[in-house]
DNA sequence: TACCAGGAGAAAA
DNA sequence: TTTTCTCATGGT
């Protein structure tokens, strides 16, 4: 199902998210690499849990892969208390950074073209197909659409999905339904976070339902 | 107090 | 191959 996504309707919800809650300027970050640690840091986590995080690192310097690298797994840990699953994501941020300077950092990594920089995020351990949609969209600008648990939902509500397609089948469906727009991705996944997290949580057992219901209310 | 959060990988079935 | 378990702190 998910490979005949309703574009239009989908543009739709878009609109009607945007201007409900303006632009957004994701990602939260000052430089591609901080968008890296980010990514990998949020897994499963609270954005302001990240923050404190991320404040450790640049408090330490430490927000380069070199200067990560050069801090003991323990410390790192340690500086990552505050994110939650510190000891795994210490491990999986090191694995980030090796993999990161091995590829020639950011100018290494930006001159591969988006599958094959996609299928080398995911061989780096830690990196899942969210990690690496966020990392493609958010720190290289790739016109990759980052599908997470409120996308789903929202999908679900609106009837576009029967709820067994995979992540791989609903990123294309949505590729191919809204075209390779970076810009657009950018926000609307910025947008459907923003509103899962501001208006649903207001709503007991809401999800993102509140989205359809307002996409419902702007087509008549 | 209980539940959830911008997942991923290993282990078990 | 699919499902279940583990990782863990901070905010509501």
């Amino acid at each position: 199902m998910a490979s005949n996504l309703d574009g239009d309707r989908l543009l739709a919800v878009f609109e009607a998210l945007r201007a409900t809650h303006g632009p957004q300027d994701w990602w939260p970050a000052q430089t591609p690499f901080e968008v890296m640690v980010g990514a990998v840091l949020t897994q499963n986590t609270s954005w302001t849990n990240v923050e404190h995080g991320l404040k450790n690192l640049a408090t330490l310097g430490a927000l380069t892969a070199p200067a990560i690298l050069a801090l003991p797994e323990p410390e790192l840990a340690d500086r990552l208390r505050p994110v939650g699953y510190f000891n795994v994501k210490a491990r999986r941020l090191r694995a980030f950074c090796a993999a990161y300077l091995a590829h020639g950092g950011l100018e290494g990594l930006s001159r591969l073209a988006t599958p094959e920089l996609r299928h080398r995020l995911l061989a780096i351990q830690g990196v899942g197909p969210e990690t690496a949609d966020d990392i493609l969209l958010y720190a290289f600008d790739r016109p990759v659409f980052v599908v997470d648990a409120y996308t789903r939902r929202l999908l679900s509500r609106l009837g576009e999905l029967d709820g067994n397609e995979g992540y791989e089948t609903i990123r294309q469906g949505l590729e191919t339904a809204l075209g390779r727009d970076v810009a657009l991705f950018n926000e609307y996944h910025a947008l459907i976070v923003r509103h899962a997290k501001e208006v649903c949580r207001t709503r007991p057992r809401c999800g993102v339902c509140c989205l359809a219901e307002l996409c419902a209310g702007r087509q008549g």
